[in-house]
DNA sequence: ACGAAGAAAGTCAAATAAAGTCAAATAGGA
DNA sequence: TCCTATTTGACTTTATTTGACTTTCTTCGT
């Protein structure tokens, strides 16, 4: 069973994620091409393929001299929380500052962002913010 | 986390504003270029790139004799970007992190949270998103 | 007071550095 | 075989660095 070269630079990423202390790593895409002696864009394949938004990374980058590529893990998780409304939603990041999982300073902002947020938006597009929330909320403190 | 030049005195001046008092400071553009080793149109580039209007900074000079630049930093409020995509949305976030008026536990999870959020929504419900996400933050966050 | 000299900052474009895009070629598995 | 994932490289876009040249002030000598 012999993996392929992009299994092994993102195999090779995940560990650097791994050892990291804010879950974050910031590479050179030419310097890890070189490490594995592949062009550039086998990189950037890797990358879009495999740490994705779905998969629970967030990538970032900057071109041009010093540039970088930026990429921070949260994890995912299956949604728990499918029915949620803005009450459960509450009582669901209350209870996680209750738990010191979410210290109340980004509890407060959360809640104060999601509340303004929704304020102009129908009832259906209420409760879908307000499940799309749950769940990448969930997904980032890596509940489930 | 290797930083260019640009970088460099990027934080550099950022510290001096930090630390003054009026949250202004007035800089000799060739005496700062002696400082990094560089050229002075270097420390124009920085200037110009990184210290707009839309960053929440205010830029004035004067040439000849006694020449000075004077930056003074103000708090921005999400209206400077009147059209918010993601990128913009990212930047205001990283840029409040930057200047530690938002903690980067906060930070992270809202641009994760967001991210996520927006995912499954089309062009225009998105767009709204990022706008409300922006006038939320910054109503949090007291600016304006 | 006036004009010339010098001091600073600005402008702009070239050179370089790095990442992104895209599509053709290839490999591997059902 | 046929389909999908991978590999490669030519070309594009963006960011940085540098330096020659321009503009705008201040100062100084007359």
């Amino acid at each position: 069973m012999k993996r392929s070269l992009a299994d092994r630079i993102e195999q090779y990423i995940k560990v650097l994620i791994d050892r990291s202390e804010e879950k974050q790593i910031e590479i050179q895409r030419a310097e890890l091409a070189e490490t594995f002696c592949c062009v550039p864009s086998q990189v950037t394949y890797v990358i879009s393929t495999r740490f994705q938004e779905k998969y629970g990374y967030l990538t970032e980058s900057r071109r041009g001299g010093k540039g970088f590529v930026r990429i921070t893990r949260f994890t995912i998780s299956s949604d728990i929380y499918t029915i949620m409304d803005g009450d459960k939603l509450f009582d669901f990041v209350n209870e996680l500052m209750g738990k010191k999982m979410l210290d109340s300073e980004s509890g407060n902002m959360l809640k104060h962002i999601v509340l303004s947020a929704s304020s102009d938006l129908d009832d259906e597009q209420r409760k879908h913010l307000y499940n799309s929330v749950a769940r990448a909320l969930s997904e980032y403190l890596n509940l489930n």
